[in-house]
DNA sequence: ACATTTGTCAACCAAATGGTTGAACTTAAT
DNA sequence: ATTAAGTTCAACCATTTGGTTGACAAATGT
């Protein structure tokens, strides 16, 4: 077992990381983050000056983050049909294990418009094998004519979603929590099936 | 034209449901939430105690409009079939009429995890027709034996999420502003046709 | 060994922010 | 008309909060 002693910038961001995305940048305090990383408060602004700029680099990381860990996985060499369950089971285990992460993108991004659309780099999810092979699927008549984009959405929607409302939709729906992970377990099935039975047959 | 005079109390209710949806609750200044009434600061407090009490009120108001809305719809005389595009129907024009409400209260929910949750009533969409017309007919063997409540939170996930994540969709798909509407239209009758092709032959 | 740079912290500061007060004004009751 | 109650606001107040300072220690270079 290595002893991991960390730089304090480090154990900084790692803290500003954590209290951010759990409390957004409205929300979390400076003071909070030195505690969690246990420093003082002084050092975080002889690190990133400002709140704002510590911000924008958790900002931008959280973002790479979870846009970009879904593109290997996009343009692995296997079919869209057997791709649309690993892509849906990529979600959901991403969510269980950082479940703050894209509610806290999804506010600062509609809290703060334009402020950091230009900072953060355009890898998007176009060019990758898994929308070529819908194209391609459209085109040889395999598919049913839809915008690629269109099935990543519903993805993406079907699995983040659940766990982001997950208070709301457990007061509307009743649901318990102790129902909560086969209603989980059921969905991956729910998706991905739904999802191939509409492209494949029509 | 009637001149409506509306009461002080209204003006800053009014105000602060606007401000507190779009800012959340840390984001929030009192401030802000007098000039947008038109009145002076000390009447948030005459009228509403403290910004928390306010809040509460805000809140409770903001799920109920959420949550409660749909429960006609889903009792409305007309087949599962029929009512599942009037159910997305309902949930994209709301979030095109109130684009905010949703993630304000995903938010809050989230970040006050038991504070509020006792006192919202539970009016569930549990005991809906629309989930009694599912379940009759899973047990008829017309529809895919699922969990009724799967469906709404699909229905949901699908209409929802894309709205509330619009910037963080748009630049990971590289969609166009311009594209929006049209992606939102043709996606009605996608998500329809799915859940119910899905339903019904399997 | 010495000087210079880098890192760390307690104490402090200024602005922002939720909240209070007391006086003035309006409305309703007698 | 007079009183009492309700309403409104400018000026204040206390706390929180992002940020700074200056002294001091730990490395680092020569």
């Amino acid at each position: 077992m290595v002893e991991e002693q960390k730089s304090t910038e480090e154990l900084i961001f790692n803290a500003a990381l954590s209290v951010f995305q759990r409390k957004g940048l409205a929300g979390a305090r400076m003071q909070e983050i030195a505690d969690e990383a246990g420093i003082n408060k002084s050092m975080l602004h002889y690190y990133f000056r400002s709140k704002e700029l510590l911000f924008r680099q958790v900002f931008l990381m959280s973002f790479k983050q979870f846009s970009a860990s879904i593109i290997p996985l996009l343009n692995q060499p296997v079919s869209w049909e057997e791709k649309i369950p690993l892509v849906a089971g990529h979600y959901i285990s991403s969510m269980q294990k950082n479940p703050d992460l894209p509610l806290f993108i999804i506010n600062e991004l509609r809290h703060h418009p334009d402020e950091f659309v230009n900072i953060v780099t355009h890898n998007g999810i176009r060019d990758t094998l898994f929308i070529s092979q819908l194209k391609e699927g459209i085109e040889k008549g395999e598919i049913r004519k839809i915008q690629p984009i269109q099935v990543m959405v519903s993805i993406i929607s079907e699995t983040v979603f659940p766990f982001i409302a997950r208070p709301m939709l457990m007061h509307m729906t009743k649901l318990l929590d102790t129902n909560w992970d086969t209603f989980i377990e059921n969905r991956k099935e729910i998706i991905s099936e739904m999802l191939i039975k509409y492209l494949k047959e029509f």
